[in-house]
DNA sequence: CAGTGAGCGAGCTTCCGCTTGACTT
């Protein structure tokens, strides 16, 4: 029997030690935070020193109960919880909910998962860090105050379920801003000159040496004059300067870099791949994907220089200690490395795969080499200009080093070319003018944020968590918010002027590009900018980038034991509630309301706005011109329009809908702007228009078309037993609809190729599977004991209750169908207690 | 699901940070 009781706080991790320590150790996991302040309410005293009114949340009672359990039978309790503020913090609410004593249980840290970590761990124990854990209170009340009196306040002044709070706040902030510059960037031209010419070498061989001038030519004529002095001039090489570089690998992966460069290689969301991640890092694969570290452990270190050896050879091994210097780093964990670096493959899913040979090659490459370069710089003089005007680049690798593995991508990558091997060449050469070009080139806004492009801002503001960064991206697309959404939109052609010099002749030409294009890049909403101009009014000093840095100073002082975090919070809540107080007083409801001009037909004020229902819309007539019982006209803005870029001639178009288009199999075909977006109509049935398509744009033939798909679309694929059977994509992804059920498509079928055969085999399985569903129900099918995927399970309204397991035995089907309803009520309320209290 | 846009008040929503869960319309 175990003698001790170590606690960590992932279920993987205490596997791993639990085969480390072995058997006078049983290791079990808290599964993060055991309590919280329950969401009902606001459950903080802001009158008697902020108490907060912690409680076992219900996802964790089954977790507490264990631990409990397993506490009664050892003699000794070590709380080994990451070292950071949030994992002293869960060891003190262990220490509360276990009944063990705050002042005198172990307390170990180790931040790598390695036998010599944990053992020494072992052999130095402290206590628990007071002060640490006061430092997590006073960050959690801090959190909790702000965002449930902000989203409180946006509830009555824009519009119900909104939410604020200090890290989502200045996430949105970002994209507006990003946003706004986008729309006042003023793109301006400029020409750009680049040159061909012949080289012939000692042996005859002729080459083409590609070269620019490393000015930009502001106009047309200044390019113009440029390309006309060098007709007819003489060439030759001024100057050659050769010089070493050096390229560094980057460090290894944390969080925020691994969701970056997933995102880049792989096009991965950011809450893609931390599903993968965690998925690696359960199967043993890969270290704790959640981190903020690029330390790599020394025996990591040793594995992956052998490694390197063993796979290129000792020329390409190079090891190096990575520092983090990134605000708000708490570093608990290694940086995120294969567990085992000779595993150069895994199985798994092509997720994982891939994502898994990136960690691999990003870790190796971190301990490799420097990749060792020549750079050539050739000054190329024009006999009819002073200096140098053209200039040729090349770029040759001696040693690939890091490079044979790995590269480290770009967000831009901008139009630079790449630059290759020069042809031999010689100072005072003369050179023989191919052609020579002046491309029309256009200033760039800087680039809307990608999910990673924004979790990196974030992290380098020292903004919010490893373990957050996902949730928060998430959290701002989210449906009853709605402040962000991540698109595709199509760019414009635009055109550019070419002047091209060839054979001593100036020609014009024109070409034309796309230019704006974006794939999966994040756009605020009206509401996000109504919202956040909203907070930044009323709360500068929540919404300023470094308040996060600023408390987090505060908290660190707390944490040296050098402040009372009650004293701190107070000093930070008593001002900004009194703020909260009087935005709510005195602040008028928050519309982004802009006025666009009059309606030539009325003379009334055209206007545009958000809408009680969170809906953007334009309206005619202001409450001021409107008679006493007249209504104004609304219409709801459209697609790719905004609040903030719509015009008045747009605006008035919108109230040409709803407008008939004509006639289609008898039946009328018309198109408006609903609620839930533009639609065609056609008779009864109504068609979404997808998005980025200008309803008022639509012609009848394109109607036509999207009516006839969404026939095809309803249209009964086979009947089964005299019943249709109808397909569609829901929320879940794509399924089968037959009479009452709806029964999913596995991934393996297509839903345009999928036959009638195949279709009747998924509904009998369905039917099968739901005849075998209940093994119990009571209180018309409130309370059941159904059949899961692994056996019985009650149901009790939207709960779900696990049997508990007795000496390790799992409940089945028949002995489940034995128990009566006061057994399993019972069973309901030793999970979720309470459940049946009398009203 | 495909008109409502105001304001009142019932009762609902909401934060950040630590973890994995295991249901299927």
């Amino acid at each position: 029997m175990a003698k001790n009781l170590l606690i960590v706080e992932s279920p993987a991790k205490a596997k791993t030690i639990e085969k480390i320590l072995g058997s006078d150790f049983t290791v079990k996991s808290s599964y993060g935070h055991v309590r919280d302040l329950p969401k009902e309410d606001i459950s903080v005293d802001v009158e008697h020193d902020f108490k907060p009114n912690y409680v076992v949340t219900a996802d964790k009672q089954k977790v507490v109960k264990e631990l409990k359990d397993a506490v009664k039978k050892v003699d000794e309790v070590w709380l080994a919880t990451d070292e950071d503020r949030e994992g002293e913090a869960i060891s003190w609410h262990l220490c509360q909910v276990l009944g063990l004593d705050e002042h005198s249980t172990k307390r170990i840290v180790f931040h790598e998962i390695t036998k010599s970590a944990i053992q020494l761990a072992i052999t130095q124990p402290r206590k628990l860090d007071l002060n640490l854990v006061d430092a997590q209170q006073a960050r959690r009340i801090v959190d909790r105050l702000v965002g449930y009196e902000l989203s409180g306040l946006l509830w009555k002044k824009v519009k119900g379920k909104l939410s604020a709070g200090r890290v989502q706040s200045v996430t949105v902030r970002l994209v507006v801003e990003r946003e706004r510059e986008i729309q006042a960037f003023e793109t301006t031209p400029f020409f750009r000159i680049t040159a061909e010419f012949n080289v012939k070498s000692a042996d005859g061989k002729v080459s083409v040496l590609k070269a620019e001038s490393p000015e930009r030519y502001d106009t047309q004529d200044n390019a113009a004059s440029f390309l006309k002095k060098c007709v007819g001039a003489a060439f030759n090489i001024n100057n050659i300067e050769v010089k070493p570089a050096k390229r560094k690998p980057a460090a290894p992966f944390t969080t925020s870099t691994l969701q970056q460069e997933a995102s880049r290689k792989l096009g991965f969301s950011v809450s893609r791949t931390m599903l993968v991640a965690q998925r690696l890092y359960e199967a043993g694969f890969i270290t704790y994907m959640r981190t903020d570290s690029t330390n790599l452990s020394e025996m990591a270190i040793a594995s992956i220089a052998q490694e390197i050896e063993n796979l290129y050879g000792s020329r390409y091994v190079h090891t190096r200690r990575y520092k983090t210097s990134k605000a708000g780093a708490q570093e608990a964990h290694e940086a995120i490395r294969p567990t085992y670096i000779t595993n150069q493959q895994i199985p798994g899913d092509r997720d994982q795969t891939r994502l898994y040979e990136l960690i691999w090659k990003r870790t190796i490459a971190s301990q490799m080499s420097e990749a060792e370069l020549e750079r050539t710089i050739v000054k190329i003089g024009v006999s009819t200009m002073p200096g140098s005007p053209l200039q040729a680049e090349g770029e040759v690798l001696k040693f690939d080093g890091f490079l044979k593995v790995y590269l480290e991508s770009q967000d831009d990558d901008d139009e630079e070319d790449t630059k290759g091997i020069l042809p031999p060449l010689k100072v005072g050469q003369p050179l023989d003018l191919l052609d020579m070009t002046a491309t029309e080139r256009y200033t760039r806004p800087p680039a809307r944020y990608t999910e990673a492009a924004l979790v990196s801002k974030l992290e380098e503001l020292g903004i919010g968590r490893p373990s957050t960064y996902a949730p928060t991206i998430s959290k701002i697309m989210e449906e009853n918010r709605g402040y962000v959404v991540k698109e595709n939109r199509d760019g414009e052609v635009r055109k550019y002027a070419i002047l091209t010099l060839k054979d001593g002749q100036i020609k014009t030409s024109e070409g034309s590009e796309v230019t704006g294009a974006v794939k999966n890049r994040l756009f605020p909403t009206d509401m996000g900018m109504v919202v956040t101009d909203y907070l930044f009014e009323h709360f500068k000093e929540i919404m300023d980038f470094g308040f996060t840095a600023g408390i987090e100073k505060d908290f660190d002082i707390i944490a040296e034991g050098n402040k009372n975090w009650v004293k701190t919070v107070g000093d930070f809540y008593h001002p900004f509630h009194a703020t909260v107080q009087n935005a709510l007083e005195t602040s008028a409801r928050a519309t982004g309301e802009r006025i666009l001009g009059k309606d030539p037909e009325t003379g009334r004020t055209v206007l545009v706005r958000m809408t009680r229902f969170g809906k953007p819309a334009v309206q005619i007539g202001s409450k001021e011109e409107l008679a006493e019982d007249e209504k104004a006209k609304f219409a709801n803005l459209g697609p790719n329009q905004s609040i903030e870029t719509v015009t008045l001639e747009d605006a008035l178009r919108l109230f040409t809908l709803p407008k008939s288009l004509g006639e289609f199999q008898g039946k009328e075909v018309s198109i408006g702007l609903g609620r839930f977006g533009p639609y065609v109509k056609h008779g009864d049935v109504f068609v979404s228009i997808p998005r980025g398509e200008d309803p008022l744009e639509m012609e009848i033939e394109r109607a036509n078309e999207l009516i006839k798909e969404k026939q095809l679309a309803d249209a009964p694929i086979g009947t089964y037993k005299g019943i249709d059977i109808t397909k569609g994509k829901g929320r879940f992804g794509p399924f089968l609809k037959y009479g009452d059920l709806y029964i999913n498509v596995p991934a393996k079928h297509k839903l345009d190729t999928i036959t009638v055969e195949e279709c009747h085999k998924l509904i009998e399985a369905k039917i099968n599977k739901e005849a075998n569903r209940y093994v119990q129900r009571w209180e018309k099918e409130e309370i059941a004991i159904e059949n899961g995927r692994w056996g019985p399970f009650i149901r009790f309204k939207k709960n779900n209750v696990s049997f508990p397991k007795t000496e390790g035995q799992k409940m089945t089907s028949e002995d489940a169908a034995k128990l009566s309803f006061e057994d399993v009520k019972a069973i309901i309320e030793a999970a979720l207690p309470g459940s049946f209290k009398k009203k």
